[in-house]
DNA sequence: CTCGTTCTGCAAATTATTTTCGTGATGCGT
DNA sequence: ACGCATCACGAAAATAATTTGCAGAACGAG
């Protein structure tokens, strides 16, 4: 699908000159998107032929076909590879901040199970009550949405970050409703413990975290999300944006899932907002 | 910077001939970047130097380097033009809010007053106490999102969401405090209250929603978000996205111009996280 | 109407890319 | 160890794409 990750893939099966060219390519990408391919041969010591060979290999058409893909991809790729932030001023700042986030989709999109999303969308859509759990900053935050999102459908859905109040509405739960608890780090022992819990008591449990992390083991329905940033839980920021990306889709999931009466509960939620504009709350709905 | 945009920009006093060319481009951009500079010519019924003129008066070298700008942009600028969604299943769902996130974050990465920011983040870092106020599933995400990122820094922050208290702590409030609001409607009569009460008791208020909105007017500083879908508060989905960028980079200045104290009070806290990693609720503090 | 400017395409020149073909190297079965 | 097959690679030829220079046409201002 792109060119930097069908790179990686073949890197070990190139042959020396294709790996210098590689080398290129991962090194001194600016001068790649830029460079004829006389320019990228001379600089990687082959011959021009073998940089054709080379795109021809990595699945492209030829070697402009090869430069678009790669132009393509650059916008995330690039970054790759110079991950530090430049300096604190607050150009360089916004340019990290946003080329991390938008590094977080990719990567999020790239690695996302849409079979499980999709299970899950199904399960929520079919649910007669949702519990949507995450403690902490992040994964309350994510909890909210979910119950942001999922009331607008005319869905029956309560948000919480407290553990003892969770574990009291999972022991209250009956199988017809579903569970859905997040947790970035994966290690959130208690949402564990109500996933435990709901798992006798035959309800669904959808799990928004890290693979194979505890969290993930103990839900039904994973719904994985590994970044690179994702373990360090200092710097959530892009982790986060990937999440609630995750949230949406799952959220617009389970909208196709249950057709007409979402269409119907926007709609009336839509009039609210319409009618009673200016001067008072219900505007604020969609604030 | 990119394409689109000088393409935006110069269309008027673009010639017929070159107006054609930036017709396909605009109407046909996938033809438009894998064609040569041949089948374009023909495509738009020119002359193949036609088309190398056409790029160099959009400040490119050469009908390559305009190529590889355009697949640069075409990211983000493809979708531009077919902002609806494809179907309803799962695969392109994903792909159509992933890509929609990432436009937002460019618009806003494009749009941001660095200015306002900067300024912002210096008030904000040396505030007394601060309040974050926002009403609706969005804006009280965004509230909570700078309690939460800004009391790491060892900051005094609360986050409300209730109108009624939000007039209450604002009376309370000293002019060493700041009051930062969030309304992506720009159109929350009560914030403007709390704003107006506060601009009377000479409290700095700032303001994270569109431009020239009744927020914006009411506020000191205005860190303007203005995105296409800004105005359809039914679609919040990638505009919620920009204004949590919004607020890292925020969060990120706030915490460069306050240097010793915050890296001090980050440090405490990343230790409490380590030490007690498993088996107890701190280590949610990230989660 | 005339001049100057701008737009445009043609054809030639230049440049870039691909193909073809041959050499040398490497690996494998005998 | 010896052929035989396969592969990697570059030189040069062939092809294709791009740019340049030039000249005619169209348009507008004086």
């Amino acid at each position: 699908m792109d060119i930097f990750s069908t790179l990686q893939d073949e890197k070990a099966r190139l042959s020396p000159s294709e790996n210098r060219i590689a080398d290129i390519l991962l090194n001194n990408f600016e001068f790649a998107v830029n460079a004829s391919i006389i320019e990228l041969a001379e600089k990687a010591d082959v011959s021009p032929p073998t940089v054709t060979r080379f795109c021809r290999r990595l699945g492209c058409e030829s070697f402009s076909d090869f430069k678009v893909q790669l132009a393509r991809t650059s916008y995330v790729g690039m970054r790759y590879l110079q991950p530090e932030p430049k300096s604190s001023n607050p150009s360089d700042v916004a340019q990290d901040i946003i080329t991390k986030a938008q590094n977080a989709l990719f990567l999020l999109h790239r690695s996302l199970d849409l079979a499980a999303i999709e299970q899950a969308a199904a399960k929520l859509a079919r649910a007669g009550m949702i519990y949507a759990f995450g403690s902490g900053g992040n994964s309350s935050m994510i909890a909210n949405e979910l119950q942001n999102r999922l009331f607008r459908f005319g869905l029956h859905v309560t948000a919480s970050s407290d553990h003892g109040m969770q574990l009291m509405l999972t022991a209250a739960a009956k199988p017809t409703d579903v569970l859905i608890g997040s947790s970035f780090s994966g290690r959130n022992a208690e949402l564990v413990r109500s996933f435990a819990l709901a798992r006798g008591m035959k309800i669904t449990t959808i799990a928004l975290t890290q693979s194979n992390s505890p969290v993930a083991q103990s839900a039904d329905i994973v719904i994985p999300i590994d970044l690179a940033e994702g373990n360090n839980i200092f710097r959530p920021t892009s982790t986060r944006i990937a999440y609630l990306a995750a949230v949406d889709i799952l959220a617009s999931l389970v909208a196709y899932n249950m057709q007409p009466e979402a269409t119907v509960t926007l709609r009336r939620i839509k009039q609210q907002l319409v009618t009673h504009r200016d001067g008072d709350d219900r505007q604020l709905l969609g604030d």
